[in-house]
DNA sequence: CTCCGCATTTAACGATGTTAAATACGACGC
DNA sequence: GCGTCGTATTTAACATCGTTAAATGCGGAG
């Protein structure tokens, strides 16, 4: 009964041959023809092992988050939350394009339950009503991929940004003259959130 | 000198039949051809007004975004910053496909620069030293819109989480036992970054 | 040896964004 | 009044994409 593995394909190896191609041309230069040629293989040979590009677009998500390690939880629900969402935020912003594939339903769905379990564990020890930790988790998943995305655009194009006429806009002017470190804003996020946090358990 | 205003295409037409478009069929079947079809004129004949999809993308969520008025300071920062929040988010998931319009590039560029002054002077009138007040706003920003594109989608599909296995996920179902009202999430979000912010000024 | 199901190739369809070339049309110089 | 020129639009077409239909190879079961 077991098939000879031989030079069959399989849709890990499509899926593995798409995380290539992506880090290497970006996602708007993966298609299926490119992938098949990737593969050594005609573009509708995918079609047998892949309902859809937007279904192989899910499995390549799935596979470029599958093997991060949020870590275990150390006690301290501060130092688990910022590792998870330096972890989460990290992988975000470093594969290629990935935030293009983000399903637009993580919050539900079996994928993302994984990181749900750990997140509300970290809500759950902090000592955070049941009631509230769903909403907790939420509101930090939408921080973090939010950021994300925009992070990595900011990251593509240089910091091209021409400071704007004073007189109109007195606020904007008034922000540049504190210096703050241009990457510091993703942790001073987190500070806000922990200390909302904070506040609740109060 | 002035021409006259008779059967003339002008981008202003096109971007607000697009809008019709965008509204009636959603961005997907919102084509070149069909956007011509609906203005009684060729695909190409766009071209001239318009340098290419992507270009009219971004005049499209300008005009989507435009008219949002964000309202007065009112001297109580907290309520300005909740109800920038409310009026940004609201827009963003009741115009049909606008998350997918939104420029990734959103944090600097001139399309963005209103309200950053509006909510850089939220910040300000809250007391925040200048070197926080971008790295604040930035924050809100990507919680606002992360949060409105899960919430998009979350209102296109049925709630249909089926609860996972308790003994395998415990923390999911212990935040399952408090039912917190499905839709206060965003609030819940807003008073830790108040809260956050708060923490920030003592 | 034959038949059959799995897997892949060949060929092709329809749609899309976009460009090149031809064409209509109104203003302006002479 | 005629020709010319810049503006605006149409016609025709190209390249590419995701996807499907049909034909083909191929290996194991009877």
């Amino acid at each position: 009964m077991p098939r000879k593995p031989g030079p069959q394909l399989t849709r890990e190896d499509i899926v593995q041959a798409a995380a290539r191609l992506l880090d290497r041309d970006g996602y708007d230069r993966l298609t299926m023809r490119s992938l098949a040629a990737e593969l050594g293989v005609q573009a509708p040979a995918l079609y047998w092992h892949v309902k859809s590009k937007e279904d192989l677009g899910l499995l390549l998500f799935d596979h470029l988050i599958d093997d991060l390690d949020y870590g275990a939880p150390t006690g301290d629900w501060r130092a688990d939350l910022r590792h998870m969402a330096h972890a989460l935020r990290r992988r975000l912003v470093e594969t290629r394009d990935i935030t293009r594939l983000f399903p637009e339903d993580y919050s539900s769905g079996p994928r993302a339950i994984r990181p749900l379990e750990l997140g509300l564990g970290v809500m759950r020890r902090a000592g955070l009503p049941a009631g509230e930790a769903l909403h907790a988790y939420g509101v930090a998943l939408s921080f973090i991929v939010g950021w994300a995305r925009f992070e990595v655009t900011r990251r593509a194009n240089p910091a091209s940004a021409a400071a704007p006429p004073a007189d109109l806009f007195p606020s904007i002017a008034w922000a540049l003259t504190g210096q703050a470190d241009p990457d510091g804003g993703f942790d001073y996020g987190l500070d806000l959130l922990v200390a909302g946090l904070e506040r609740r358990l109060a």
